[in-house]
DNA sequence: CTTACTGCAAACCATTTGCACGATC
DNA sequence: GATCGTGCAAATGGTTTGCAGTAAG
């Protein structure tokens, strides 16, 4: 599927482990390396089915709790949605994402425009803006063509 | 709390109700009511809270139906986020939102970068979107000092 | 009078939690 | 060896669905 990951950025996934207290775990270094190879936005489940063809005991609340973990130590994210299930984004540079309603398809996008939008000063300077997040809702070309039937 | 909704408004919610071959419904009406008059993009529990007041024996069922049918026509729409529960909001005009992740409070903000954003092109002519959400998160006044603690 | 809406209860399903065992440091 | 992480199973909680009775057009 893509190559493997780069033992730099495995070394640096394990002293942001360190970093975070958490211990260097085989469930934790797979979970990473799909999370990163996944350019799909995989959801839990998603992530816990290919976690499973290298380490076929592992649950998926462990993979869940995990990712969860990765998200609050600011290794990956919860793509912003309107319902649905959460879905995971391994990749922490800046971009938005498009979400199709109908099958739930999400693909990065990248405008110039949202990069490095300032905190919108309304707030007034004692909030504190930790992650902008650009969700364009619609139809995916597939879902446009079915739609017309 | 707030003065009451303008006759124009409630026969302009009839129309759309009547354009969308909705029945109008007491329930409905008071929904609709709540709904525009909260400022505080409720999640259902509360527009049902609210509801409850007017019309005792309603349901939450009803409610929660009811709002979300009112998302697909338009008269609402879900609060994009990252899980928690679903929050509404009534006001359909241009603009976005900050989310508090310790306390949940949402505040309007207005941003003129955000109005008018236009369709990433990225995404080919085929793509169809329908709503650009733009979502700040962080933490409120409120919950920056009470987490200095 | 027909069709849609409501209220109730049960079903669903993603997510979370408690706990004992096993693994990491 | 002490503590943290995992796997399992059960609980949770928001949301959804089926259905019979009720109301709107």
């Amino acid at each position: 599927m893509k190559a493997e990951l780069t033992n730099e950025k495995m070394e640096r996934f394990f002293q942001q482990c360190r970093d975070a207290k958490l211990r260097i775990t085989p469930q934790r270094c797979e979970i990473y390396k799909v999370l990163m190879e996944c350019k799909d936005h995989p959801s839990a489940d998603r992530v816990y089915e290919r976690v499973k063809r290298i380490l076929p005991n592992i649950s998926f609340d462990t993979v869940n709790r995990t990712l969860l973990t990765f998200s609050e130590i600011g290794l990956a994210f919860v793509v912003a949605g309107s319902g649905d299930v959460k879905r995971f984004d391994g990749d922490m540079s800046s971009h938005q994402h498009f979400k199709c309603i109908k099958c739930k398809r999400i693909v990065d996008i990248r405008h110039d425009v949202f990069d490095n939008i300032d905190v919108p000063k309304e707030l007034g300077g004692n909030f504190r803006v930790f992650r902008m997040n650009v969700l364009a809702e619609g139809l995916c070309e597939g879902c446009v063509e079915s739609n017309i039937n």
